[in-house]
Formats: structure tokens, sequence, C-alpha cells
DNA sequence: TTGTATGCGTTATCAG
DNA sequence: CTGATAACGCATACAA
């Protein structure tokens, strides 16, 4: 690998004049600038970006932590951040935090340590004091991490009116509800707070069960759902992510429970492959590209110094389906 | 941001003794260093490691290129790539190619800039050239980049032996296969060659498609399937992606198509949501933790300038399901 | 056991 | 327009 200075050495001329050249910055005659590109091109002379990294304190690498990357939504949402960052010369380092505790604490000490210029977060694995003190880009992506930090997330609120409004006109009396964690005081929690309060409001009973969903654990979660079907045998109705939805279809379906006859469904996120789905799942959606948008752009703000809205909502909609 | 120099001012040690002390290398007398630890700490002093990066010329970050994230196989890859590079203590950089031109090169080049130690590549969207000479570890996932690059895949020749003999024994005498991307030399096209053979050694009609399946442009890819079906009225079998597999059970419901009565499909990849689906996909699996594995542990050999086998096959296998 | 000097490959500054 | 040289922050060999 043939460096600057050797480049410099069969130019015959400095290494300061090489550099000029090579970047376009400042001065050097035409002619001699044209030789050296020829040489640096015959030596497969590569600048080390390294380097570059060090002098400028930039390495142009923004760091993204998901709980997992193989969920449908956080996937497509890498896959958007990606392409946004990417529009703002940045590369993108990911950090998959399920199973593994302290992977969010060696992103935290990435940033320290000059690896990557900012971070992107929305697991839950970590305490929020991990974050203070820190003075660099952090971005809280449908996640808390106190007052200094900009946060994104989506409206579930309104998500979780939408919902119970779904099954509210559908005449559903006795519904369940899955949500996932709530313990850590995330945002993607109101949903269910505000589905509680608007179903109550209107006199119908909820029940409300913790339970996480992973696509991988099919036995386990059929057997899951199947069981909150067997206790709650008066339920009309369920409100659920997606794929807790798809479960209960799909439980539905072979006890020939009919949906949305019996049985109405709404799920959470309108992840794509809810449409292939006979019934198509109806189901809240959120505005991924919207949300790897601002979080890319609240990142590039804080990277240039700029004053950013702490604060980020972004709405949701209903995704129409034939379960409700 | 303090740096070595300041810990050791403070201290009243030199610079060398605040590296042996930090990195634990070399004599140090237990006492300085646990005093230069302690001002270390409260001066909230992080060691730089760009400079480390450049100094051992290696940044402990492996490049990972796929042309779609979002697409599920793709997701579980990645993740358990990621998985299993930060088991062997190296980062994860991701890069989608899809719809954007020069991603690919984009990444070669940091490559040769030193921005990551290796390439893990199972994109297709330039020609091999590009890799030559380029003398640093690449590892070709599910594509071949000439000899002089390991290459690991999953046996596809069986995967299409399989999927032929699962439509064979349930009785298709009309089958129709959809594939992706023919243009390209690559390993998973094998299973497309060898279904036709044996489909056509049994006396069975093929007809052969390419149609690329993303879950997200549902109302084009539902028309077009139902627009093939039309065509191919006659057709009693069907071999595809599991996305075109799934569109293709979703045509069948909405017209009254019995699955597997009238219409008997195999898919690909298995993936988790397939089992979601009333009825579940039959697919052909592949075995992602594996190739995942296989991939790191030749990139690790590679780094280490092992010996690396040239060409890995893994093995394939029927996910039993209802629709043959 | 410790401190100093040199090098890593660039960019930027400043005389020339 | 050009070339020396000081930084960037750390690790390491070597001298003390």
């Amino acid at each position: 690998m043939a460096n600057i200075r050797e480049v410099a050495k069969h130019a015959g001329v400095g290494v300061g004049t090489v550099s000029r050249a090579i970047n376009g910055s400042g001065y050097v005659a035409e002619e001699t600038k044209k030789r050296i590109l020829a040489i640096a091109d015959e030596l497969g002379y590569n600048p080390n970006e390294l380097v570059r990294s060090l002098i400028h304190n930039r390495t142009g690498i923004v760091g993204i932590v998901v709980p997992d990357m193989e969920n449908p939504f956080f996937s497509k949402l890498l896959k958007y951040i990606e392409i946004e960052l990417y529009k703002n010369d940045y590369k993108t380092l990911i950090c998959n935090t399920i199973g593994i505790s302290n992977r969010e604490q060696d992103f935290i000490d990435m940033l320290k340590q000059n690896v990557v210029d900012g971070i992107i977060t929305s697991a839950h694995s970590l305490e929020n004091e991990a974050y203070h003190g820190l003075n660099k880009p952090v971005v809280a992506l449908e996640r808390n991490l106190g007052p200094h930090i900009p946060r994104i997330h989506s409206d579930h609120k309104k998500g979780g009116r939408l919902a119970a409004k779904l099954l509210l006109e559908a005449g559903c009396r006795n519904v369940l509800q899955f949500g996932c964690s709530f313990r850590t005081d995330t945002p993607d929690n109101d949903r269910h707070t505000e589905f509680r309060r608007v179903m109550e409001e209107h006199g119908i009973s909820v029940k409300t069960v913790e339970k996480s969903w992973s696509m991988a654990e099919y036995d386990y979660y059929r057997k899951v759902m199947a069981q909150y079907i067997d206790i709650y045998r008066e339920v009309d109705g369920v409100f659920s992510t997606d794929i807790g939805g798809l479960y209960c279809l799909d439980m539905a379906a072979h006890r020939g429970i009919q949906v949305p006859g019996q049985l109405k469904i709404v799920g959470y996120d309108a992840i794509d492959v809810t449409r292939l789905f006979t019934p198509e799942l109806t189901s809240i959606a959120q505005d991924i590209r919207g949300l790897a948008r601002a979080c890319v752009d609240t990142m590039m703000n804080l990277l240039a110094g700029k004053a950013v809205k702490m604060e980020q909502v972004l709405d949701v909609s209903v995704q129409r389906g034939e379960t409700v």
C-alpha cells in the first residue's frame, strides 16, 4: 500500500503538494497536478481515511442501536435510516441488543472513543444515566433518555385511540390487548393506556396482557395465544402488535373462529406482510420513513452544532384491512 | 476530552507510563498504576480508538453488503452475522445496495482506505473485476467473485431437487416457477435449473418466469400474480421465493382456488412468517445461522492470515407445511 | 520501573 | 505556486 510520501517521492514533489492535488484544495499547477494524479493512480494510492478522521475528528459513522433487527418494523427502520445517512455522506454501524446485556454500553463507549460520531438508539437495555454527561450527539427513537436528549416517536396516544375507535365502532364488548414490556417508560406504551382509557370511557372492559412477540418462537407463542383465548372466552376484540395479531388470526383459523365475524383484530405497525394475509390485518401504521428521516435530520443538526427540537411526534394512521 | 498527555501531567508521570497502565502492558508499579487509573477516571479519559486503529492498522469493523435488508432473509442473516462478529470482537457496518448504484463500490473503497478490515458481500450490483487486485479480506455470500475469493452458499441444487420432488409426489403436471434475476450467474439460480431438469426428466412441463419479489409493492405484485395465473390456466404447481409463494396463496384465497387441492405451492427460504399463514407454506429452508457463522469464521481466518476453504456449501431442508 | 523519542499517514500552516 | 514542518493522540522501543 503506497502512502502519500511515496507518491511525493515518485512525482518529485513535497507531500503537501500531493495532498492538495488529491483533495483539490489550495493552489497547485495544472501541470504538476496532472502528473501527481497519474502517479497516484499508477501506484494505486489510497488516502488513509483513518488519518483523515483523526485530523478532522470525524469518522463519518453513526451508530444505530435496535433491540432486534429481525423484527420487520426495525429492519425497515434500519433500511431507511441507512439510506438517509448515506444521502448525508454518513455510514451506518449497527448493534442488536437483544439477548446480549452490554451491547448498548459498548456503543456508548465507541462514541467516547471517537469510533462513531453519534448514536441513534431505540433500545431499552440501559438506564438513562448511561447517557448523561456524554457530550456527544445522541438521538432517542421511541425512547426517553432525559430532558437534554432529543426524542422522536410516533403519536402512540393517537394510535391507541384509533384502535379503540375501530373496535368500538365494530361493536366489541370484551377486548384483550397485548403489550410489550410495560416496565420501561417508553412512548409506545402510551397506546395501551390510551386504548384502555377510551374503551373504559365507553364502558367496555379491557384485559391487558404483557407478552413479547417474536415470529421465530412459533410453537411457543401459538400455544400461549390459544391459552389466553381459552381463559378469556368472551373476548370479541384484540389489540396487539402485528405479530401478535397474526398469531391470533392463525389461532382463529385453526379453531374455526370467524374473523371479523366473531373476533375482531387490530394490529400495530402495519408491517408489509400483513397485507398478504386473508383476511388482511387491520392495523395502525407508523410512518417509518418519516421516523428515519427525522432521526437522521436531527442527528445532522446535532453534528453541525445547530439547535434541534427536543421532541418530534409523527402521525399514525389506520391501515384498512378486513379483520375489523 | 482529556487526552493521554493531560493524564500524564496530572499524575506527574510520562505518557508511556500512562499508556502501559491503561493497557496493562509492560511494567508499571502497582502504586503508580492505581494513581494513574484514578486520575484517568477522574478526568474522564477515553483512549482514542482512531489512533489505536491507525497504529495497529485495524479498525475492528467488518462491512456487510446486502441487496435489501428489509427482506426477511437478509434481515435475519444480518442479525446473525452481527452476533457472530460481536463474539469475535468486531463491529458491523452495513450497506444496502438496492436502488443506489455505487454503494458497493463505496464499500470497496472503504476497504482500500482502511475504514473496514474486511467485507462480506451478497450483492450483485458490480462486476467481479471490482474485487480484483484488492488484497484484502473479502467473503462472497451467495455469489461468485472469482477463484481467489472464498464463497459460501446453500446447496441450491439440492433445494431445487427437493422442491421438484415435493411437487412431483403431489402429482403436479403443469408447474410454474418464479425466479429472480437470471442474468447474474449466482449460486441460488441453480435451484431453478435443477428444478426444471428434474421435472422434465419426469415429463412435466415447466414454465419459468423472472420476477423480483418485494413485499412492499403489494398492489403491483398482486396484479402480476393474477395475470400469470390467468395466462397459465392449467398450472397446478408453483415454485417461488416465499414472498412470491405468499402472493400466490393470497391470490388463490381471493379466487377461491383450493390450496393444496387445486394448486400446490413450494416456497424458498422458509422465512418465519410463512408458518403464520393458513395453510402454512411448504418451503425449502436455508441454514441462515450456519451461513452467518461460516461467513464470519471465514472472515476471521482471512484476517488472521490463515488458509480458508474456497467454497463452503450448506445444507438445505424441507419445511413441511400445508401447501403441497 | 520509568521517561523520552519516534512513528503511524495525513492535513494545515507558513515561510519561501 | 511549492515544500518543510508541526500537529492529531497514542503505542512502543530504547535509554536511563
